[in-house]
RNA sequence: GUGAGCGUAGCUCAGUCGGUAGAGCUCCGGAUUGUGAUUCCGGCGGUCGUGGGUUCGAGCCCCAUCGUUCACCCCA
């Protein structure tokens, strides 16, 4: 019989245990902050109704939907019903919308999902993954001080994950709008144009964003355009110099005194939440290309690894479920794309390498001696201890490279010798280190082990 | 969706002028009957992406096709 070749189709990602644990730690983590700021958890089906997921005709969007059919469906030839989600925010528009009268509000939800979209294969680009979310709904309104306290929630994250410096960039689309107002662009499809445009600016530098916009698509004179630049290369170093930055702004048009206005309350919010100022600045080129963004954006980078681009990103938006709705539901959410991240910082080499979740191995030493060695297992299952007990007699080597390979950091050896002395042999292949200890004393120590060994990890 | 590059062992790749297919790593076994990750020895593993053409002869040249990667677009 001819064999079927075992692969998977490319953009997903698909990981050996040992970095499945790593992952999973990671998405934990995420998990743990987010539940720490009083979020609530929430799922929705991997599937939606496709007019539900697709009331934006955009082509964009529309291009990477993954449509889904049944059998029978198919055969008859009918156009799908059903598609996959491609983001969490289009969902929980619908299920606000759709409980909305069995929600609390302001409702704060956090969603760690798989989306999918029909990407065409890039490196760090995913047909299938993982977005965690949060996001704050207000019911009629919603105060601008939530706007600060995501990236309060963002830094605690990233701190947690231990992934090395990191800093919050922060823009306020009104000041962006308004200004471009203030030069005579007040179209609304041509201001969204000039923000993607200058969303580009770290990427491809100024000289890059200048002659686009002098060019022929967007036809702006050179004083225009530089004005433009001056604008959204402003940066921020600290606290006072944000705040600094901002006031030397002066006035504008409305939109643009209340982008302003708004920017500062964030800031100085931020700064009673404790973030330090050395991970959050202003960058007023971040504008996010999607449009459903009114007010604040954040996009975070790492410091040391600018490569990897934006590791979380998100913003206010001034309502939520428009089509889903009569209600006004304005919101403010971020996204953590896990599987780019995960990827992009094992490519970078920054993640150690993970332990199994296994945490004991207890070996076979001599087949008469089994329900020994099952007995000793379930007692330290018992006292909470991952172990495993190996079934199948073989070479005491065999079952220590088995231990490394499979990243289990403890091995316990209990031969004659041991049983006539009441004592267990516990190795530590990491430490490279073994020693005896009493019977009854065995669960003690090997708690203290595994503390330590969580502590401080031997990379 | 637009443009460019690459397809040889599970992985990374070599393969001269067109002359019957190679290495390293991995994996399995042994050296070592109570100790892994190092070392040494042995073994498993390929319809050279697929189809056609040129040729006495094609991994190599030509055409098509599929797959894949990169850039743009867009995005996490």
């Amino acid at each position: 019989m001819a064999l079927t070749t075992a692969r998977t189709m490319p953009g997903v990602m698909e990981l050996l245990p040992l970095d499945q644990i790593a992952f999973q730690d990671m998405l934990d983590t995420i998990r743990r902050t987010y539940e720490r700021f009083g979020f609530l958890p929430v799922e929705t089906p991997v599937m939606e109704f496709t007019d539900v997921l697709l009331t934006k005709t955009g082509g964009e969007t529309e291009r990477q939907v993954y449509f889904v059919q049944s059998t029978g469906s198919l055969k008859q030839g009918d156009e799908p019903d059903l598609a996959l989600r491609f983001d969490l925010t289009v969902p929980l528009a619908r299920y606000v919308a759709e409980h909305e009268r069995s929600l609390s509000f302001p409702f704060r939800r956090y969603q760690m999902q798989r989306v999918y979209r029909g990407e065409s294969a890039q490196r760090g680009r995913f047909r299938e993954f993982y977005q965690a979310d949060i996001d704050v709904i207000g019911k009629d309104a919603l105060s601008i001080r939530y706007d600060a306290e995501l990236p309060a929630v963002i830094y605690s994250v990233f701190r947690d994950l231990k992934i090395g410096p990191f800093t919050i960039q922060l823009n306020n689309r009104k000041i962006m709008r308004g200004f471009f107002e203030g030069l005579g662009i007040t179209d609304g499809e041509q201001q969204t144009l000039v923000l993607r445009e200058v969303d580009k600016l770290d990427k491809r530098g100024a000289a890059h964003v200048r002659e686009t916009l002098t060019g022929e698509s967007f036809g702006l004179s050179a004083a225009v355009a530089q004005k433009i630049l001056d604008l959204v290369q402003i940066r921020s170093h600290g606290y006072d110099d944000a705040l600094a930055k901002l006031i030397a702004l002066g006035q504008g048009t409305d939109t643009f005194n209340q982008g302003i206005a708004e920017m500062r309350e964030v800031l100085t919010l931020i700064h009673a939440f404790g973030v330090p100022e050395t991970h959050y600045m202003l960058n007023l080129s971040i504008a996010r290309g999607l449009d459903y963004y009114t007010g604040t954006v954040y996009e975070t980078t790492l410091n040391d690894h600018p490569q990897i681009g934006s590791i979380c990103s998100g913003g206010r938006y001034e309502n939520l479920a428009t089509h889903y709705t009569k209600s006004h539901l304005p919101g403010v959410g971020i996204s953590i794309g896990a599987t780019r991240l995960f990827w992009q910082l094992r490519e970078a080499k920054l993640l150690g390498s993970a332990q199994s979740t296994v945490q004991v191995l207890v070996t076979q030493m001599e087949e008469a001696s089994l329900p020994i060695y099952l007995e000793l297992a379930m007692q330290l299952r018992n006292a909470g201890i991952n172990t495993e007990a190996v079934m199948e007699a073989s070479k005491l080597g065999k079952q220590f490279k088995y231990a490394d390979r499979a990243g289990i950091r403890f091995v316990l050896v209990l031969g004659s010798d041991e049983i006539a002395k009441g004592v267990v042999t516990v190795k530590d292949l990491r430490k490279e280190d073994q020693y005896e200890v009493l019977r009854g004393d065995l669960i003690k120590t090997l708690r203290v082990e595994l503390e330590q060994a969580s502590v401080m990890p031997l990379s």
